[in-house]
DNA sequence: ACCTGAACACCGTTCAAGT
DNA sequence: ACCTGAACACCGTTCAAGT
């Protein structure tokens, strides 16, 4: 009787962890709480466990951040396999659909920035990217320049030097008080604050994530017609 | 006798902190020993002061890391306050000398990406580069993108999202090991370690980073000329 | 006004012990 | 094979006390 009671000492999960479940249950707690709340200990009683626990599926927390990640990324392979056609269209739908799912994982860009080892599937997902490249006609020099350039671009996100997630309460007013010491942004922001285009008001992420998209790709394909041609001509 | 010995219990600084002895040992320590190094705890025993004492300086460790970047943005606009011309070839200077000034703090840019205020040196930055490219015939409009674009590498850095610091042992070989599941990283690798160009035999991230941002740059140049003849035309 | 010392609430991680 | 419990070496930060 005593033995085969269904044990409540365990809240959240089933009767035994796992290496797939501790970082499922990582993610989930990242997506909810932010990373700073994903220590070994409060996931430990998340999952219903002692920290020590998580030792048993997990070398260390370096490891736990590593195995998120790649749950991470194992959804946008998932979510981008498919996706094939002329180079620049494919490209620009891979990158937008990579950039979906990070923002269902804000947290990701931070973490990756930390890894050493880039694992196996970053390796799928730039294996994926090149063949791209390769068919558009890029050469492998020009190729590998291109991933530079694109940088973290190719995940779907950057990481602006600022924090524009909410919108100052009243930008024209901002933009008074900067006028003295800084009339240039003054004056952009007094733009910004009038222009229609941006009908959320402020910075319109998606919209500048693209943008700044469009122009690489552009450029890129420029340099690509650049050498095409001057092979041809020698 | 003893009032007046010249205190031996401070091994590093002069009589008395002050926050700018605080900021300035903190980026001294991050610049030897990596930023994970600087605790309140071990910053105050390099000072030759208690933890607490810091805290009379500086409001937390929040505070610590904000002052430390603003310590670097000084530097930056210090050295490029006197760069001026035409757009392009100004805008170029400035950001490679902020690289350079990145370079020697290279913790910089993972604590500029966590901070939420971007501070006054930031705004001096800013205001700096918007004036440039309202010389250079850009729209506020059009110029508020750009910056968007250019994101971190405004300030001279991109994020890679992985680690190219050290060369594989032998890259020849691990194209071949990839060849398998990644055969066009391993056709990339095998290209890179062929080439001549390359001379580091790795990736030359100083060559990357004026690649890319030049694609940039010469793209924004081609978004304001349409600007401009839309608007003479209609 | 500035600094110290003890204490508190956390971390990640070890080790030996349990089943 | 997996989990617990106690312990260790750290964190940032508080508070009261010293000068």
């Amino acid at each position: 009787m005593t033995t085969t009671e269904p044990d409540a000492a365990r809240p959240r999960r089933g009767p035994r962890l796992s290496r797939d479940k501790v970082l499922q249950a990582a993610v989930e707690f990242a997506d909810d709480s932010g990373i700073e709340s994903v220590t070994m200990r409060r996931l430990a009683r998340r999952l219903g466990v002692e920290a020590m626990a998580l030792y048993n599926h997990v070398a260390n927390k370096e490891a736990l951040l590593d195995g998120m990640v790649s749950v991470v990324l194992n959804e946008i392979n998932d979510a981008t396999a498919d996706i094939r056609g002329a180079w620049k269209p494919a490209l620009r739908r891979r990158i937008l659909t990579a950039r979906q799912v990070m923002l269902r994982h804000p947290w990701t860009p931070g973490v990756l920035e930390t890894r050493t080892d880039p694992g196996a599937q970053v390796n799928r997902y730039y294996d994926a990217l090149i063949g791209l490249f390769r068919d558009g006609g890029f050469s492998l020099d020009l190729t590998h320049h291109v991933l530079h350039a694109l940088g973290t671009r190719a995940f779907g996100y950057t990481h602006e030097p600022w924090d524009d997630s909410q919108p100052p309460p009243d930008p024209a007013l901002l933009a008074r008080q900067m006028a003295g010491e800084y009339p240039n942004i003054a004056a952009m922001l007094e733009n910004v604050s009038h222009d229609a285009n941006t009908s959320l008001g402020w910075c319109d992420d998606q919209f500048e994530f693209e943008f700044a998209l469009d122009v690489l790709l552009e450029g890129l394909e420029r340099r690509r017609d650049a050498e095409t041609s001057r092979s041809r001509t020698r």
